[in-house]
DNA sequence: CTGTTACATTCAGCTCTGTCGATGAAGGAG
DNA sequence: CTCCTTCATCGACAGAGCTGAATGTAACAG
């Protein structure tokens, strides 16, 4: 899929560099085509910091599901967390949101 | 699903309205959740205008996976068409990017 | 040590989605 | 009218992703 877009502009510079800017900004994109996931960005960007089971409470959703979620948002770089004895508590990392918000300027 | 984001904030106030707004928020995310439609708005930004031919060669993928996507596009209202003959053009609707890109303001 | 709490991971079922060949619809060209 | 070009839609298949029960792991209390 990846190489299927080197060539994508009218500009002849545009190449394999894009393909992978496209590939990386469809990957933070669909972190948040999640209705459970804009919710969790949501309450973190509301309350600052959130532990796991008051997002489970939240969102009405079984544990691991909001684990699920949680791990993919991290894996995108839109969140962190850390313990606190044997809570995770999670939050933003604003950076990757104004990053994201850059990437849809014209 | 829908309803069981009814409840996501701290503050009292938050209710369906928020989860009808995540789930709009998603699927106006999830558009963009894949390169080929990346690439397409890329290519819209860039060059202003396009036809579905162009689009065809510049992805290389199928005519009607890319019909597919300029689907998922339109629907999301990110994009535009008008016919010209046989031809049909396909431009951004710069208002829908920016009203995205308002949705990741703090 | 044992037990408990909070969370992550695994596994399995199910739905959703990207992909493309085949077909249909619409608009010129001759 | 027929033929051709351009694009949309249909149908089917494979792969990705959401969900949650069961299980594993880490930290603390006693």
């Amino acid at each position: 899929m990846k190489e299927h877009l080197t060539k994508v502009c009218c500009r002849p510079g545009a190449t394999p560099q894009e393909a992978d800017d496209f590939l990386e900004h469809a990957q933070r994109f669909k972190a948040l085509s999640e209705p459970a996931r804009v919710a969790i960005v949501n309450r973190l960007a509301s309350c600052g910091e959130s532990r796991v089971c008051e997002l489970v409470e939240v969102l009405a959703l079984a544990q691991p599901t909001v684990s699920h979620h949680l791990r993919i948002l991290r894996e995108a770089g839109l969140i962190e967390c850390e313990r606190h004895g044997t809570c995770m508590h999670y939050r933003l990392v604003p950076a990757a949101i104004d990053e994201l918000r850059a990437t849809l300027a014209p």
